[in-house]
DNA sequence: GTCGTTATATATCGAAACGCTATATATCTT
DNA sequence: AAGATATATAGCGTTTCGATATATAACGAC
């Protein structure tokens, strides 16, 4: 069974207190990103059963900036929560990947067009690997986020190298298809 | 805005009729295996939609094997409905991976515990590529099916390579953050 | 200073999916 | 024959998704 919202949300707060907003920023840029997602929908909605659980307390408003901001805090029953699913078995990764059911029908495609979504998930891919290789040494981890930040660049390199090696395969396998159907 | 259940319903239906719970081996077993998922409480209410929208029939019974069996086939609307899907641009992939999460934390944890999730994923992978790379030249595919294989295989080569190389790293630091913690 | 744009911020909603359970029939093994 | 396993459909409560709504603060251009 996956690990839920909840408990990635009292992993960023582990590291810091953070509003809902500042959370949902932590999926889409910080180390969490690789590797896991969640949307508004999901992120309050878990905030709120979090803070009844008792797994995380909303402080008080501190008086400057944005009125309507909440900041929540892990307790320590949230650590404790947090720590009980780090130290169990992780279930088996789950990718979904729209462009490996397309490439599965690729020869049977235009082949304009099946050129140009291997060359813009690779263009994609390699602006990535290029930024996060650029931040290598420029930003502060635990040993922890420098390993799984190494681990997400080696499989955005393997999925590069493998599109930029293969693709004429696809590609001239679409072209075959397009003569045998004229 | 990913594919959903109906479209991968859909694209395995392409490649013929099938019923709900074949169609869920082969989210299991089948080439989509690396990169969908979907389990019945999706399925069945796709098979449902994709019914009411004309984009697959279902089959009158054959009279022997199951009675309960329902064999469901696409209609041209559905190859048109899919055809669609398929020359539209694909979403960013997304991956949910519970190990990532865990390592993510990995200097915190214990280090036997550390040391044996990372093993067990090393051997998942390996056999799991043992078995694909026996497979390659034994199973009839298509140009498509064997592209999105090398890619998955190119995937989980690059992560067992990366776990192998760089565990004892992170098994380090973990001890050392148990030393401090002494 | 004003206005428009962008960023920050919380929340909600209908639809879809998840993970599990229930029930039933056929096939296989002992 | 009995028990285990595989095949088969379906349902259910919970969670998530993807989008939208509303509001405030900050920024940039003029």
């Amino acid at each position: 069974m996956m690990i839920d919202v909840k408990t990635l949300c009292l992993g960023v707060l582990s590291r810091g207190d953070a509003s809902g907003y500042e959370i949902r920023k932590e999926f889409e840029e910080g180390p969490l990103s690789h590797f896991s997602d969640a949307g508004f929908g999901s992120i309050y909605p878990a905030l709120r059963r979090l803070t009844e659980d008792g797994h995380i307390v909303m402080l008080p408003h501190s008086g400057d900036g944005r009125p309507d901001k909440k900041l929540y805090r892990i307790t320590p029953a949230g650590r404790h929560a947090l720590y009980q699913a780090l130290t169990r078995a992780p279930a088996p990764d789950k990718l979904r990947s729209d462009l490996m059911f397309i490439l599965t029908f690729g020869h049977l495609l235009p082949p304009r067009h099946l050129d140009r979504i291997i060359s813009d998930r690779i263009s994609d891919y390699r602006r990535l690997i290029a930024t996060m290789e650029a931040q290598e040494n420029q930003v502060a981890r635990t040993p922890g986020e420098s390993f799984v930040e190494g681990m997400g660049l080696a499989i955005y390199r393997a999925v590069a190298s493998y599109l930029e090696d293969h693709r004429h395969e696809l590609v001239a396998a679409a072209l075959m298809e397009n003569q045998v159907a004229e």
